[in-house]
This record gives structure tokens, C-alpha cells and sequence, in this order.
RNA sequence: GCCCGGGUGGCGGAAUGGCAGACGCGGCGGUCUCAAAAACCGCUACCGAAAGGUGUGCGGGUUCGAAUCCCGCUCCGGGCACCA
């Protein structure tokens, strides 16, 4: 026998893989299609074990769905444009592609070291022109639809990074790639209207059986979606006194849910940024404090911002406005927590009944009205029919913000009041009967924006005419290409780069300067799983017929991080290429798994600073590929965190040469290495051996249910149950007995193709040397062979031991034949517990045929 | 504050209404060996000498039966956050 040594059967086998393009996927297949696809890595450097975690789980899915018969697309690619590159760039003075394509070439190496099965043909890297260009073709036709914009607002600043980014990719006031605190700066950006897709984004969300909860709660909240009302409050002077014919510039609106709470509107507050702020206040006595605040509350950073439960600070602005349901005049202030860009940049505040306006109120000393109480309130029966207002102060230490009744609120008095209350419907019925109110929807979701000051990043196909002002570059003129002489360290810029800037106008002709910022590297994430179906296309981004056939990813996989950012743009992009007619599905991926992070044996977060970081290339090579594919898939389930530590991977490396022993133990060719032990007593060994023909299609049911719902580790651990009930046969039998009987020969053969196989996919290498050599199976792969069949009925049993209870505990065991009536069984459980159940009266017997019987006796 | 997860042996975890702790790691004991390693076998939740009892974060409930379902707490992790 040939001992287990996977130094040298991996790269041999990787060869001939490669040589026989064993992965290359076939396409127009009468299987049916299975597109299996992890996300594309950045390429940073050499690969993490979270890419050996995220890239395995892909492998297995990929290698198990072609054994069940599935065409399979399993491709693989480069995230290639982004910041690291161009810093590892001016570091080295070099080019960011050079850093990027050694990068590329280092973690190819180790994906084929690590045995994956991608079909490298379809190989896609962002950076390439090939690629980009078509990303570019989509900002067209995004530009086309209307879904780009260009507009000068206040963006989140990256002082680190020099460049814009999006809502997104802001954490709690920082950079998500440097962790800088971000600024706020007013700067002119390109924008991809992605709010225009808010509410199906929202809505299609309950089409995603296939993904986790967490993730659509998350990408949920991140759109915010609330349903209210406008409610437009009009200008009055000191006395009260509003125009009867309001003009615009008189009316102030605000965007509310709870139009219920009007009548406890006791003042207004507009954000320090609010647009008409400086000609409510210009040439008043109130001008210069609130100027003060504005400047105060601009100073706040991003990150202070973001810590929440902030003091409140505010002014009065001296002007008043008339709430429209009772004609009240309400004092207008300016306060720092009032968000501009939401809603209108305008509140009405009620401090009764919320939390913010109750702190601000108690500060300021404004009234604080209650007009909604729960019922067991001791200011409810006094208030129960009050219409007028008899209480404006209370002695409450915070607001009623839950759900209760309407008091002191005219008619609407006693009406259930909360979101979407009978008493939020009447009010708003209300103002829109009288023109000052609407129903409306707001969504904290923002518009992408994807410009960056950036070099290495796919240019935005624009142009700045003098005359014809910005305007889009003709489709024939794509790609924009990138200029190779640059010289990023000596602080060049594709804004300082002439031959790149200077240009002629598409439309007119005349000298143009490009646009000079580049996109989003989110932009080419967001489609490179169409690519994937049609790589090689020079006309088009990709056939639709070719992306309709594939498409939708049926498992997508990859890490949580990127719940709302990757995931929500790639959805966003699937909905617009549909609108433009190029695809027929609503959504990218069909199912998605999560990764869990891979920590290292404490819980740390492995990084460089720590020096904890585990090496996937170190660990292959004392061990093997397949035993680190296999020992980080038994680990725990897949969207849980992994805590990696070499013991287990040692364990694995034993078990894979303890069952390498078996299959050629099995397979007859064990010689000196065969288990056998002598088995003295020949009715025990004929047990051994019918329980091994059950664990044989027992198991195989259980991998093909544990696989199809990608619970890796209880898949292994039942192929090792099947090998711990193999082990008790080799030992009860000997090689010779077997030998001589045409039984065990047939059992033999078949025990040792099943486990080959149900490894083949944990295990690839392992299983394919074995399946050639000791099977005999020269020159075929085990990958190209159909899963095993099972037969549920020969995995039960004739015996079935069950439980008996008494009371709900377990006092005695009996064991009974697997078809006895419940009569047997129940007469066997009530001798087994006589003992127990003397001097006491049995109530009730439940029996659960082939697992308990509990009595019930008192 | 709101929204999601989660809490099970020394450790990773298994069990989604039916014998809690599968499978593995670690530990202990054994076989083989001059010896050790490797390999193989057995034991390994806790208390107890045993009989027996206790046990899935805590407190209640539903049920013949609850880690699992319901109610109330608590602790840990994640997301969002002056979003009106």
C-alpha cells in the first residue's frame, strides 16, 4: 500500500486537472445550469485563511453540484482597481498595475495550490480595459435613463484617502478603508440615482428566500423607508398674523409620521443648514447667534457626530410660524439635531411625545404639552374629554413616545394615536382636505455617490466643454483608457496629466478638458458576475441571451461585510440593466451564505500588528491542501466565526490517513497495513457487518441533505461515522475472508467508492488519486462521476432500541423489533419500569414509535 | 434608543417538540515497543462510594414530553442611529 503523502499527489493532480481543462464549463448543456460564485478578491497581496474559508465552501458547492448533475459555471477574478495599489505604487515608485497583476499572479498560484476548481478561461479583472470599458458603456446608459447626476451638495471627505465617498462606505464617521475621521466638504460629485430604485430595492426583498435574515434586515434599515406626511407650516409675525394667500417663499414644510401629535406641536426647529435659514434671520437681532450656532455645529466632527446622544444646542430665529390644525403660533428655532438632509431639513417639534424635542424642551425651557397618554396615566381621566387645553406643562423626566390615546387635541380627542393610528389618518386627512398637508414617503437611503479623486479607478466617460458644457463620450470612443506614464510618487494626478485632460469636445469639436475623477470600485463589482457569462465579448458588456441563461447566481458566498454596500449595489445595477432590456430577472443572487470571519484560537481578529495572522501557503505545506480545506470546513457552521487552530488541523490531516488506509484496506491492497484484528465471535461480526450496510446509505442521505444546505461540518463528521463503523468491519474480517466471499467483495467495492466519493468534494485530491489508483479508475476523475445513491429503506434497522420514560425521564431502555405493533411496544415498556411504576396508578402511555415511550403515572 | 443574531462539557460544536452533548480536539487509561513516537483500542457533562440526583444564561408558562414554542429578564456579538 502507498502511504497518504499529499505533497505529492496535490500538485500532480492540479497538473493533470489543468491539463485536462477538467473545469472548463460546457456550455448549451442539457444539464440543468448551476452558477456557483464567491465574490472576487481584492488582490492585496497573497491570500488569508478568510479566503481559504469563503473560497472552500464555493469549492465544495461547485464540485458537489457537478456530481449531482448540475452544469456548473464556477469562475473566478480580480477586484483590481483601488487604493492600495496606487500607495503600494508611489511606496515603490511604480504603477499601481504592476503591484495589482503580481498580486493577481501570487493568489492565482495559491487558489490552484489550494485545488479549486474554477474554469480559468472566464478570468475577469476589473482593470483590464477589456473590462472597464464596458463599465463605462453603463455609465452611459445609466446617463441615458436619467440615473446620473452631477450635483454640488455636502459630501464625506477622506483627508487620508484625497477623494469623496459614498454614504456607505462611511462607519460611525470613518473611512471604511483607512478608518480616518471623515469631513464634510460642499463639492460638486457625480451621483448614481440609486434612491429612484428605494422602494424595490425594499419591496424585492421578501423575494430573497435564499438569504439570510440579518442581511435583509440590514439592507431594510439602510433604506429607512417611513411613511408620513408633508405638512406645510406658514410664516407669521410676532402677533400671529400669516398671510391669507401664502406665497412659497412663506410656507415651511416638514415631513412628520406622527401628524397626530400636532396639537402638541409646541415649537419648530429647522437644521443649521436648512436653504432659507439666512433670509429668515438676515438683518435681525437674531443673525448673529444663529450664524454662531451654524459655524458651532459645523465644527462637530463626523465621528462626534456619530456617537450619538449628543447635548443638544439651539437659537431662536424671532420668527414664528401658524400650525395649520389649530392656528397656533409656534416660535421658530435653529437647532444641531435636527438632519438636514432628511425629510426637509425642518421639524416640528412635540416634545410629549418625542424623545429629542423633550430633551431640547427641558433646555430651553419651552412648553411641553401632553396630547397623547397611555390610559394608565393619572393625567388621563382628568384629560379623558378635555377638548380645550387645560395642562400645557408636565412634571414627566421623559417623553411618551409609545402608542396611547389623543387628549387635549380639539376633535381629535380620544382618538387611538401612534404610527399609523385612526388618529395619524384623521389629521392627515384632515390637512389635505384643507391644502396644507400630503401623504408622503421618505427613505434615509441616499444617492451613490461614485466619483473619486483617484487615479487608479475606472475615468467617468465625460467631457467639459466650454460651450456644450459636461457631456458624455461617444460609445464608439470607449474604453477612456487610463494613461500608463504616470508618475504617482512625484504627486502626479490624472488632473495634472495633460495628454490625458486635454481634449476635444464630442459635440462641437472645440478644445474640452475629461473629466478627471474616476468611479466607485464598487461600480465594477457590481456587475462582474454578468461578465462572467460572456468574458470575452468585444461588442457588448455581455449577450443577454448568454447572462439570462446563467444568471441568476443560484449561491452566491462571500463575507458579511459587505451586507449593504456590495450586495445593495449589485442589486441595484441587476434592476437598472433590466430596465434597459438586457436582462429578465429582478434579482442577482438567488441564495447567499455569509462567511464568518476566521479568528485565530483567542477570538482575535488575526492582523499584522498582532502577529497572529495564520499563513494558508505555511500550513499547506506541512499538512496538505486537502487537510486544510477539510479541518476549516469541519470547523463549525459556515456564517458562524471560525476559531482556526492547528490542532484540528492535525486531526484532520489523521483522519484523511486513517481513511486513505481504509479505502485501500477495503480495496484489498492494504497488505501488512490492513486493520484486521481477529474478531473472535463470528454472530458479533455479522452485526459489524449489516451496520456497516446501514451507515453506508445512512450517510450518504445525511452528506446529500448536509451539502444541499451547506452544513459542511455535520457532513464530515458523518462521513467519520461511516468510517468508525468501516473500521469495526476491517477489524472483524479478514482481508482474506473478505477475499474469498463474493458478499464482502460486492460490500467492499461499494463501502469504498462511497467514501471516496462523498470526500470528493472536501477532499478533491485525496478522492481523485485514490479513485484512480486504488479503485482503479486510470486516467478518469472522481469529479466527473455521478454522487452516490442511497436506499432509505436499507438504512433502518431491525432492532430499534427506545427509551422509556416516566413523568418525561428516561428510566429504563427496551429493546424491540423495528416493526412491532404499539401493543408490543408499550407491554416491553411498562415490564422494563415495573419496578418504578409500583404502587402507582398509569395514567396515560405515549408511544413514539422508533424513539421513546414516556408514561405517565402518579 | 430601534432592528437582527446568539448564550449547550475543559475547547470547537451536534440535536428545531421526543434518550442533551453526535463528530472532533484536548485529557486519562490500555495494546504494541528495550523505550519513545506513530498507529490501534477503551473511558471522558456535573455531584455522589453507590443507589440516585442535577444539568442547555436567569425566572415563569404551554405540553405526556422543552436546548427547541410562548411571556418577562439578563449578558454577549452585529447593524442602524438625534432619520422626526
Amino acid at each position: 500500500m502507498k502511504p497518504y503523502n499529499p505533497h505529492e499527489i496535490e500538485p500532480r493532480l492540479q497538473a493533470q486537472w489543468e491539463a485536462d481543462d477538467a473545469y472548463a464549463v460546457v456550455e448549451d448543456s442539457p444539464r440543468p445550469k448551476k452558477y456557483v460564485l464567491e465574490m472576487f478578491p481584492y488582490p492585496s497581496g497573497d491570500i488569508h485563511m478568510g479566503h481559504v474559508s469563503n473560497y472552500t465552501y464555493g469549492d465544495v458547492v461547485a464540485r458537489y453540484s457537478t456530481m449531482r448533475g448540475f452544469d456548473v459555471l464556477h469562475p473566478m477574478g480580480w477586484d483590481a482597481f483601488g487604493l492600495p495599489a496606487e500607495n503600494a505604487a508611489i511606496k515603490h515608485h511604480s504603477h499601481p498595475a504592476t503591484w495589482t497583476y503580481q498580486n493577481i499572479d501570487t493568489q492565482r498560484a495559491s487558489f490552484k495550490r489550494m485545488g479549486f476548481s474554477y474554469d480559468w478561461d472566464r478570468t475577469v479583472v476589473a482593470c483590464d480595459p477589456e473590462y472597464y470599458r464596458w463599465g463605462q458603456w453603463i455609465f452611459l446608459k445609466f446617463w441615458e435613463r436619467g440615473l446620473v447626476e452631477r450635483r454640488n451638495s455636502p459630501v464625506n471627505w477622506c483627508p487620508d484617502c484625497g477623494t469623496v465617498l459614498a454614504n456607505e462606505q462611511v462607519i460611525e464617521g470613518r473611512c471604511w478603508r483607512c478608518d480616518s475621521e471623515v469631513e464634510k466638504r460642499d463639492l460638486t460629485q457625480w451621483y448614481y440615482k440609486i434612491t429612484d430604485y428605494a422602494q424595490e430595492l425594499l419591496d424585492d426583498l421578501d423575494q430573497l428566500e435564499g438569504w439570510p435574515e440579518r442581511v435583509k434586515q440590514q439592507q431594510a434599515n439602510w433604506i429607512g423607508r417611513s411613511e408620513g406626511a408633508n405638512v406645510d407650516f406658514i410664516l407669521c409675525d410676532a402677533e400671529g398674523n400669516a398671510p391669507a394667500e401664502p406665497g412659497a417663499d412663506d410656507i415651511i414644510t416638514v415631513f412628520t409620521t406622527r401628524a397626530d401629535t400636532l396639537f402638541g406641536c409646541s415649537f419648530f426647529v429647522l437644521a443649521p443648514e436648512y436653504a432659507g435659514l439666512d433670509a429668515l434671520v438676515a438683518g435681525t437681532d437674531y443673525e448673529a447667534p444663529v450664524r454662531e450656532l451654524v459655524e458651532a455645529s459645523k465644527k462637530v466632527s463626523a465621528v462626534e457626530r456619530a456617537m450619538g446622544d449628543r447635548e443638544k444646542h439651539g437659537v431662536f430665529t424671532g420668527r414664528y410660524v401658524v400650525n395649520p390644525i389649530n392656528g397656533e403660533k409656534v416660535p421658530v428655532w435653529v437647532a444641531d439635531y435636527v438632519v438636514a438632509d432628511y425629510g426637509t431639513g425642518a421639524v416640528m417639534a412635540v416634545p410629549c411625545g418625542d424623545q429629542r424635542d423633550f430633551e431640547f424642551a427641558r433646555k430651553y425651557d419651552l412648553p411641553i404639552v401632553p396630547i397623547i397618554l397611555g390610559e394608565d396615566d393619572p393625567l388621563y381621566p382628568q384629560l379623558k374629554d378635555e377638548q380645550g387645553r387645560v395642562v400645557t406643562e408636565v412634571d414627566w423626566d421623559k417623553a411618551y413616545a409609545a402608542e396611547g390615546i389623543l387628549v387635549q387635541s380639539g376633535p381629535y380627542t380620544g382618538l387611538a394615536g401612534g404610527k399609523h393610528s385612526p388618529g395619524e389618518e384623521a389629521v392627515v386627512a384632515a390637512l389635505e382636505e384643507m391644502g396644507r398637508g400630503k401623504r408622503t414617503v421618505e427613505f434615509r437611503l441616499r444617492d451613490w455617490l461614485i466619483s473619486r479623486q483617484r487615479y487608479w479607478g475606472n475615468p467617468i466617460p465625460a467631457v467639459h466643454c466650454p460651450d456644450c458644457g459636461v457631456v458624455p463620450v461617444p460609445e464608439d470612443q470607449l474604453p477612456v483608457r487610463l494613461p500608463e506614464d504616470i508618475d504617482l510618487a512625484a504627486g502626479e494626478t490624472l488632473a495634472t496629466h495633460e495628454g490625458f485632460v486635454n481634449t476635444t469636445c464630442p459635440v462641437c469639436g472645440g478644445p474640452a478638458k475629461r473629466e478627471t475623477d474616476t468611479m466607485d470600485t464598487f461600480t465594477c463589482s457590481s456587475w462582474y458576475y454578468m461578465r462572467y457569462t460572456d468574458p470575452h465579448n468585444d461588442q457588448a458588456p455581455f449577450d443577454p441571451a448568454r447572462a439570462n441563461a446563467w444568471m441568476p447566481v443560484d449561491q452566491y458566498i462571500g463575507g458579511i461585510e459587505h451586507a449593504i454596500l456590495h450586495l445593495l449595489y449589485s442589486r441595484f445595477f441587476t434592476k437598472v440593466l433590466r430596465d434597459c432590456g438586457m436582462l429578465d430577472f429582478d434579482e442577482p443572487f438567488t441564495n447567499l451564505l455569509c462567511q464568518g470571519m476566521v479568528l485565530d484560537a483567542n477570538g482575535e481578529v488575526m492582523s499584522k500588528s498582532k502577529g497572529n495572522v495564520v499563513s494558508p501557503e505555511e500550513m499547506v505545506r506541512d499538512y496538505g491542501a486537502d487537510s486544510v480545506r477539510a479541518a476549516m470546513l469541519f470547523m463549525g457552521p459556515p456564517d458562524k466565526e471560525k476559531l482556526w487552530n492547528e490542532d484540528g488541523l492535525a486531526g484532520m490531516a489523521k483522519f484523511l490517513s486513517r481513511l486513505w488506509r481504509q479505502v485501500n484496506d477495503l480495496a484489498g491492497v492494504a497488505g501488512e497495513e490492513s486493520l484486521f484484528e481477529a474478531a473472535p465471535d463470528p454472530e458479533a461480526a455479522v452485526k459489524v457487518a449489516q451496520k456497516l450496510v446501514r451507515e453506508r446509505h445512512r450517510v450518504v442521505g445525511k452528506v446529500s441533505d448536509d451539502f444541499d444546505r451547506n452544513n459542511f461540518n455535520t457532513a464530515i463528521a458523518a462521513i467519520m461515522e461511516l468510517s468508525n463503523a468501516t473500521g469495526e468491519y476491517l477489524r472483524a474480517f479478514s482481508p482474506e475472508a473478505r477475499a474469498a466471499c463474493p458478499d464482502h467483495q460486492a460490500l467492499d467495492a461499494e463501502v469504498a467508492e462511497v467514501l471516496v466519493k462523498l470526500m470528493a468534494p472536501i477532499a478533491p485530491h485525496w478522492a481523485d488519486e485514490l479513485w484512480q489508483t486504488v479503485l482503479g479508475h486510470p486516467g478518469s476523475s472522481v469529479h466527473a462521476q455521478p454522487w452516490p445513491a442511497f436506499d432509505p429503506e436499507a438504512a433502518k434497522a431491525d432492532e430499534a432500541e427506545l427509551a422509556v420514560q416516566v413523568n418525561g425521564k428516561v428510566k429504563a431502555k427496551v429493546t424491540v423489533a423495528a416493526d412491532a405493533s404499539e401493543e408490543a411496544v408499550r407491554a416491553a415498556a411498562l415490564a422494563a419500569v415495573s419496578r418504578v411504576l409500583e404502587g402507582r396508578d398509569v395514567k396515560k402511555v405515549v408511544v413514539v414509535p422508533g424513539r421513546l415511550v414516556n408514561i405517565v403515572a402518579k
